[in-house]
Parts: C-alpha cells; structure tokens; sequence
DNA sequence: TAAAAGTCTTAAACTAGTTCATTTTTTTTC
DNA sequence: GAAAAAAAATGAACTAGTTTAAGACTTTTA
C-alpha cells in the first residue's frame, strides 16, 4: 500500500475498525491533491469542494478581516485534516484561504463522496462522530485560552502544544494564530527569549 | 407523550429517524433533572457526569480564569444542548460551573447510557456526528468574532442572533460571554441604545 | 549573484478596553 | 413593604496591544 493510503487508514483506525474491503473502498474515494508552496488550495468566495487530510507538508488556513488583516485559524501538517467545514457542508462561499507554506500532498474527499461514504461505510458515523467531538474539545480549549491568556501566554502554549510546527511557519504567520500583530509578536519572542 | 420527551424527540428527529420503540428505548435512557434559580447544575472540579438537553428554563456555563472573573462559554435555553463535553468525554475533572438563571428542567445522559445508546441504536453515531458537526460550524464562527470584532459588534451581532436570550439575563453575564468588564459592557449598551 | 520582495526589529504616539472607586437603580429576601 | 444584596451607571487613571514609520536582515527570483 502506499505511504499516503496507510497514513490515512492509520489515522481512520485509530477509532474505527475496517475489513480490507472497507479500506479499498475508502481509499477509491480520496482523490489526491498536491499543491507547491504559495499555491492556494481554495480561496475565500469559492464553496469548498473538498476536506483534506495532508500527507505531507504545511498549509495555513486563514481569512481576512473587514480591514484586510489575516486571521489564522489553524496550521496544518502531516496526518491532520483541514478545510472549511462550514463551507464543505453548508455549500456557501467560503470565507477562507489554503495556501501552502510548504510543498505539499493532500488526500481530498468530495462532498458527493463523502455523503456516499456514510451509505456504504456506516462505521465512517462514528469515525467522524469522534473526531469531530475532539475537534469541538480542541477548538472549545483555544477559544478559552483566547479569552483568558494574554498573548505572551497564548505564543507560549502554542510553543508547547505546536513544537514541531513552531519551526515551519513564520513570525508574521503565527502572530495571525495568536491574533496580534507581528511587531507585537516580535517584542513578545524578544521578550520570552531573554527570560 | 410527556411534553419534556416530546421536545427531545423532536430534536432527535431533525437529524434521524427513530422507529416507536427507539423512541421509547431512548427516553429510557434519560434522567430528568430540575434545578432551582441560583442553584448549579454542576461546578467546576467534578467531572461532568451528564449531558443534558434544557426542556425549561435558562442556564449559563463559565469558568474563571486565574483572576477569578468569569467567562461564559455559553447561554442555554429550552431546545439547547448543554454539559461540558471535554471532562464528559476524558472523564478528567471540569473547569466549568453550570449555573440556573431561572428554574430550569433538563434531561441528562450518563456516560454510560450514552456508550450504551451507540450500541443500542447506532443511528445515534449520525445523530452527534451531525450534531457535533454544527457544534464546530457555531464555535468557529464565534471564535472568528471574538477575533476580528470589537466588543461593540460583537454586542449587536450577539442580539441579533439570540434575541431570545438578551432579555432573560443581566448585563453583567452578557459582559463575561462577550469577553470584557460588566463596567464596559455598560458603556457599550449606553451607546448603541443612543444611536 | 544582484536586485527585488518579503520578514523582522525597534521605538514613539495612540486607542480599546481595564481598574478602581462611588453613586444610583433594581431585585431579592424576610 | 422595608432592608439587604446585587446590578448598573459614571468617570478618572491606567495598560495591553495597535499604528506608523524606518532601517536591517533574509529569502526568492531572474
């Protein structure tokens, strides 16, 4: 099998179980995107066509606010999935960019395909009924941390929780995450360093 | 068909189809709570062993932060879903309070009903996996607000989505959900009601 | 490998929102 | 229905983070 099916199928069995059947069934429904560093794999107005699962590389997702300044709502790597949810099931615009920081590879199901998927694989309920649940848990901690840590705690946390992607982005980009400016994440990781 | 039942089934029944008897085997799940104004569904150290769905009445869940001023991550109401997911689902203890505003009735699932439930009547994976689903769409959405609005909009869209809402709790509550002081929060309804 | 483009740093002036303190108004309780 | 408790309003002094601007450093591209 290939390296980028057995990651997927890795990343699916952590909490479901699957036949050999099932997991070829499964894999015939990705479709596989690369996309160089700079490349866009959606922008804002156009209706996601697809979720992804990366395989390999760094994307950012990011959408900009009414004074075009970007807001970074999550960095995506090896194993991890991304998209605009919202967008992916609501069939609106999307108010969101993909670009990829990185050359990247990415496993994408489309919405026709994933509807397809619960039909033939009921097993795929419960598979998204928890990653969504630890989604909801992951998004429900930022948000807090974002109302009650200030920006230095907040670049801290993310050092910690994000060490392997701390490295691949840069400065400008991670102030968009942490939602301040870069000169003020330039002060906050002068600051930090020297303590 | 008890009214309180009736409600939750209904809601259930947007998203699946349930036959008689999965009704009846659902409702046999459930434990019925009543809690009085001012009084906590559930305080912060426990872990949380419900999730409950509000057939009367209103609640908010917060948490304090280091300072101990509250944050409030959510209003419930009749038709609401409420508990706190991640010590629900880790079994570690809860960081929030759940806490009546007005004399509340509410329905509970145990964890163990609710491992038993997917057993049971697997349709329930689709039931939280759309649910769930719509979790992440509204909390994304929120957590984007919280980022690219001021405290102000963040007001007026809060009144335009939960009209609701707004009259059935103080402002004092309102300022630890929007995310700033009851003193601010003052200043801000002052100005809009002038405009 | 040079020039262009983008990123990072630093600093001074500024603003959205906080803190603290006091008074008024509303709600709760006995 | 009076007293106590909680919530709301107001204002002055304060702070975390923004804005603007300019120079230094890095990366990309031709």
């Amino acid at each position: 099998m290939e390296y980028s099916h057995k990651l997927i199928i890795d990343n699916v069995c952590r909490f479901i179980d699957l036949t050999e059947l099932e997991k070829q069934k499964y894999i015939s429904l990705l479709t596989e995107v690369k996309v160089k560093k700079k490349a866009y794999l959606m922008q804002a107005g156009e209706t996601a066509k697809y979720e992804y699962f990366i395989t390999k590389g760094c994307l950012k997702v990011y959408t900009l606010d009414v004074d075009g300044a970007p807001h970074v709502s999550m960095f995506a790597i090896e194993d991890y999935w991304t998209g605009d949810m919202a967008s992916f099931i609501t069939k609106e615009p999307s108010h969101y960019f993909i670009k990829a920081i990185e050359d990247s590879e990415l496993l994408g199901i489309s919405r026709v395909n994933y509807d397809l998927l619960f039909q033939e694989i009921p097993k795929f309920e419960k598979f998204y009924r928890i990653l969504y649940q630890r989604s909801l848990i992951s998004y429900i901690r930022r948000s807090n941390h974002s109302i009650s840590l200030t920006a230095e705690e907040r670049y801290i946390e993310f050092k910690k929780k994000y060490p392997k992607i701390v490295n691949r982005i840069t400065q400008k980009d991670l102030a968009g995450y942490i939602g301040i400016t870069p000169e003020f994440m330039s002060k906050i990781i002068t600051k930090v360093n020297r303590m």
